[in-house]
DNA sequence: GCCAACGTTGGC
DNA sequence: GCCAACGTTGGC
C-alpha cells in the first residue's frame, strides 16, 4: 500500500466568490471529500494514476499561520475526471478541459484521524537539520531521520501530491502521536521577523541559546538555495495552450 | 504583503 | 528544443 501526502488550505480564501478553504475541522466533519482543483500535471498524474483504493494519505495544511501536517487519511475512491474543470462559474474552472477528455483528474479521500500533535514544516526542517535523532525524541530512529530528510515536502516545496515512503510515513505517525519537541524545538519560530521587511530577516526575537533552536535557526538561514535544477518530466501528456494555472489549491467539497 | 522558487508558456 | 518571461505557490 503506496502513501501520500496532500495539501489543503485551512484558511478562507475567496476565488470567483466561493471560499475555497479546507481544514482539518472541515476534512474531519465531512468525512469523505473529492480532492478536485488540482492543477498540476505532476501532482494529477499521481491521482490519475497512482493513487489506489486504501492507500494512505497524510492531510497537510499549506498556506497559514502554521502550515503542517494535521490529520490521517486515506484513498476512498480511486481516480475519475475532475468536473469542476467544465464548470465556468467554478473556481476551478479550466477552458481546456474537455469532458470528452477529461484533463485533471482527482481520487476521493476519507479522513481518518487528527494527530494529536501538528507536525508543522518547521519542526520537520529543524529535524531534517540535525546529523542524529534528538535524544528528547527516544522514538526516532536514524531511519526516521534519514526518511524525514528525503521527504518532498521538504524538497518540493510545490508539489501538492507527493509519493511519502513507509519510513517518513511512521515518522510523522510517531511525531504526531507522541510529540515530545516541546521546549526543544522552537516551534513558535515561525513568527515574523521582528523590525525591519525584506532584508535581514533574522528568526524573529527570540535569544534562542539552545542547541535545539540552533538548529532552527539554521535551517531557516540555509533555506531553499536554490541549488540543483532539475529538469522535471511529466511522463506521458504534452500540454499546449493556456490552462488555469493554479496548480496546488482545491476547495472543499460541499 | 513580500518575494524566492519554480512550473508553464511561447518565441525563436 | 532551448530558455527568457511570466505567473503562481506558499513560507515567512
Amino acid at each position: 500500500m503506496a502513501k501520500w501526502l496532500m495539501k489543503a488550505e485551512p484558511d478562507p480564501r475567496i476565488v470567483k466568490g466561493k471560499d475555497v478553504k479546507f481544514s482539518v475541522d472541515d476534512f474531519e466533519k465531512i468525512g469523505v471529500s473529492s480532492w478536485e482543483g488540482v492543477r498540476n500535471f505532476e501532482a494529477r498524474n499521481i491521482m490519475r494514476d497512482k493513487m489506489k483504493l486504501g492507500d494512505k494519505v497524510l492531510f497537510y495544511h499549506s498556506s497559514c499561520k502554521s502550515p503542517g501536517i494535521t490529520a490521517l487519511a486515506e484513498v476512498s475512491k480511486e481516480s475519475y475526471p475532475d468536473y469542476t474543470a467544465w464548470d465556468p462559474k467554478h473556481p476551478y474552472f479550466d477552458a481546456k478541459s474537455d469532458p470528452e477528455s477529461p484533463k485533471w483528474y482527482m481520487v476521493d479521500v476519507k479522513f481518518n484521524r487528527r494527530l494529536p500533535f501538528l507536525v508543522s514544516l518547521v519542526v520537520l526542517r529543524a529535524l531534517a537539520s540535525l546529523s542524529a535523532p534528538p535524544s528528547y525524541l527516544p522514538y526516532l530512529t536514524e531511519n526516521h531521520l534519514a526518511g524525514i530528510k528525503s521527504m518532498n515536502l521538504l524538497n518540493r516545496g510545490r508539489l501538492s501530491v507527493q509519493p511519502v515512503e513507509d519510513v517518513a510515513w511512521e515518522a510523522i505517525e510517531l511525531l504526531g502521536e507522541k510529540g515530545g519537541w516541546e521546549g526543544h524545538l522552537d516551534v513558535k519560530g515561525s513568527k515574523k521577523t521582528v523590525g525591519k521587511k525584506g532584508s535581514d530577516s533574522r528568526e524573529g526575537g527570540a535569544e534562542n541559546h539552545s542547541m535545539d533552536n540552533e538548529a532552527v535557526r539554521r535551517t531557516k538561514e540555509s533555506k531553499n538555495t536554490g541549488g540543483q535544477k532539475r529538469k522535471r518530466i511529466i511522463e506521458g501528456e504534452e500540454e499546449s495552450g493556456r490552462t488555469v494555472r493554479r496548480s496546488t489549491r482545491r476547495k472543499q467539497g460541499i
